[in-house]
DNA sequence: ATTGCAATTGAAAATCGTTTTCAATTGTCG
DNA sequence: CGACAATTGAAAACGATTTTCAATTGCAAT
């Protein structure tokens, strides 16, 4: 790892090593929160910059990338693996992957098309899981356009607003 | 459309007329500085927050819905349309549509092995485009063997790009 | 019309995630 | 060993978005 990084004009240090390893061996989806607890729970000195910087730098050498799932936290996910799909469910924020294969294939011959160099897939499907579905009794499934009942996103500890 | 409104529990306002207005006769992929902008030219008393408020609005009554782009700004992209995937240039930040109804075929066909209520898919590409490339000569595709097929309807829009 | 009240507004301040600044420290290479 | 660029930590800066708050304004009931 030192070697690697040192090819491209970096150096290694106690905090980087130890931010890396922390990275590896949390699993995927990792947040920046999550990444800096367990960091410090080894080394309680290491700032906060240092994580977030090290955590780009993870993507800058392209060991990982990032994942928005537009509710603001950026998650982190190794690059190792198969191009993957996620499942967000929007209420218990879990995220599931699926294999995206067939999707890539119809998304490079649109690229194709285009003469446009695809270098990154992003492939979301934003709903409601399994387990959420039974406990809340929502029923949004078909591809009906989803029912704007107002007030959703309850049971989710969101800010509490009450104010008005 | 204060009918609608009303009906929903909104008062319709001067403000608000002119910033639903403003917001359909902008075109896809709307931000809200494009929007506030637009709003004020015709009265730039309006205020900052009123215009926010209002985008989300329109979210809210299901009128239109967020697309981020994981760069930071938020566009805000009317519903009435088909479920459209972008490509997204990664160099001059240009948006351009394709169709993904097969794509949204097999992703809910994977939903519902999961027994999961999709309500809102996401697929995005993001790459270089067509000009792009000319212009740099990158060439940093994967799987792509782009044959110069015909480049139809891309309705290349261009951003300015705003530096982060 | 007049009234009551919740919804709305504008301005400013507050959040929140993320990035940058800066002085001090520490790897790496000659 | 030294020099020097890369790295670090703390704090401040940032930009997008949200909230606060007092003042205003729709709208429904009088």
């Amino acid at each position: 790892m030192r070697e690697f990084l040192r090819t491209k004009g970096y150096k290694m240090t106690p905090q980087r090593e130890m931010i890396f390893r922390a990275f590896f061996e949390l699993g995927e989806h990792v947040t920046v929160e999550e990444l800096y607890e367990k960091v410090r729970k080894i080394d309680p000195s290491v700032g906060h910059s240092t994580v977030w910087r090290n955590l780009k730098l993870i993507c800058e050498v392209g060991l990982a990338e990032e994942v928005k799932m537009g509710d603001g936290v950026t998650r982190y996910d190794r690059v190792t693996r198969q191009p993957h799909g996620h499942f967000f469910c929007t209420e218990c924020k879990s995220v599931v992957e699926f294999n995206v294969e067939p999707i890539v294939d119809i998304m490079t011959t649109e690229a194709a098309g285009r003469n446009f160099a695809p270098e990154h897939f992003k492939v979301e499907v934003h709903g409601v899981c399994a387990e959420c579905r039974e406990k809340v009794g929502r029923q949004t499934a078909r591809g009906t356009s989803p029912g704007i009942e107002d007030d959703d996103h309850a049971t989710v500890e969101e800010r509490g607003n009450t104010s008005r």
